[in-house]
DNA sequence: TGTACATCAGTGAACGCGCGTTCACTGATGTAC
DNA sequence: TGTACATCAGTGAACGCGCGTTCACTGATGTAC
């Protein structure tokens, strides 16, 4: 790659962690402007628009690695459960793992979710749903493996990861302890819900064998 | 109460109707100004000040009237399942009833739950608190009354209330077909938690017993 | 290798805009006697 | 009931500010021969 172009590459960088870095609990994506991304990343105002057409556009470069950062978390979880056992444990640890190492990243993606922006919001909805449906193939995976079958492998998916992406949301800004609770809860009520899946299953075996 | 004091509730009550009626899918609380509001509500920006200090104490008495909300919605629930039994089913329908005939006071509810404002978290946390406070004091009567107990109510319940907001967020701008959908899987999702919540009671009663 | 020209990331000045907030005011409503 | 004074919700002009965006530019890097 030419210079100038590897230039061009390290601004855009600079452009996208200069945004990430002012993301925090009191500033979400949408009350940064333009002229301070710029200034954060040490160029003129003018110069943004080299890189992006507007400052959604930026934000959207970040879901997309946010989205990146899931399916990361994704296989890192498998290699894990494969080797522990132990699903529900090695994914929450393995998810807050992930949440920790990129807070703001994890903050755009979990505020932006429910965010004013319908660009933003489908942008990670995508991702999200994608996430959704790897965990409800693994969930019937597991289930087979287990001989305990799940009732709608696909919803079980979805309340999972809103209780996980909830909770994440909270935990961004708690503290060492009260993250560990909110760890420990978490992994709870993922249980209650996979068991409460079974038994729903088995409820509808029984209904249909009395027919 | 003199005309003038009816006057002046009048323009506030406009001031708080005019920044509701701004809320939608895309303008957020952080994305209404003051000029705007007062311009929608029929005043002079300057008159604003005569009825609050800045846009968040406007923003602050609209959570109020969510929290009352909330209240109304928990009675109203309350009194049908004393009618019709079904718990999980009259408390879905009732929810929804409420999030279409307030929905812009939910939005507000919703989004701000985990919007950028500490101030906004902090008040909609302490509705919602009282809210999962309540319905844990609900499902506890409820599992005495059945003979069958709950591993740990008041997480059941924070679960069910995560899962409830997140798919009333959804619901705000699904069409009609979409909320049935949403209704219907609520509804499954709730029933999980409870059965896996009485399955963990059993569990641990169980090697409560063998100890 | 050297030269002439093209490309293009980054710049600084300038623009018009809507914003929040201040101020001194007006005039209808309320109150004291 | 009438009068004189106090209160106070609502006003319009004015302010300084940071914003997004445009424009014509500079000068280093890249390319063709």
């Amino acid at each position: 790659m030419s210079a100038r172009a590897e230039q061009k590459l390290k601004t855009r960088r600079a452009l996208m962690d200069a945004a990430l870095r002012q993301l925090s609990a009191d500033r979400g994506f949408g009350s940064l402007s333009l002229r301070e991304v710029a200034r954060e990343a040490g160029i003129a105002p003018t110069s943004f628009y080299r890189h992006f057409a507007e400052l959604d556009e930026l934000g959207l470069a970040l879901v997309d690695e946010g989205g990146v950062a899931l399916r990361q978390l994704m296989r890192q979880a498998r290699k894990r459960i494969a080797r522990n056992g132990s699903a529900i444990n090695t994914s929450v640890d393995t998810f807050m793992e992930y949440l920790n190492n990129n807070a703001n990243l994890f903050r755009l993606m979990l505020r932006e979710r429910t965010g004013v922006s319908k660009t933003f919001r489908t942008a990670i909805q995508a991702e999200i749903d994608h996430f959704v449906t790897e965990l409800a193939d693994d969930l019937r995976r597991f289930a087979e493996e287990r001989g305990k079958p799940l009732s709608d492998a696909r919803m079980v998916a979805e309340a999972m990861v809103t209780l996980v992406f909830n909770q994440g949301a909270e935990a961004l800004d708690a503290t060492t302890r009260e993250k560990e609770e909110l760890q420990t809860k978490l992994k709870t009520e993922l249980r209650m819900i996979l068991l409460g899946a079974q038994s729903l299953a088995r409820q509808s075996a029984r209904t249909a064998g009395r027919r």
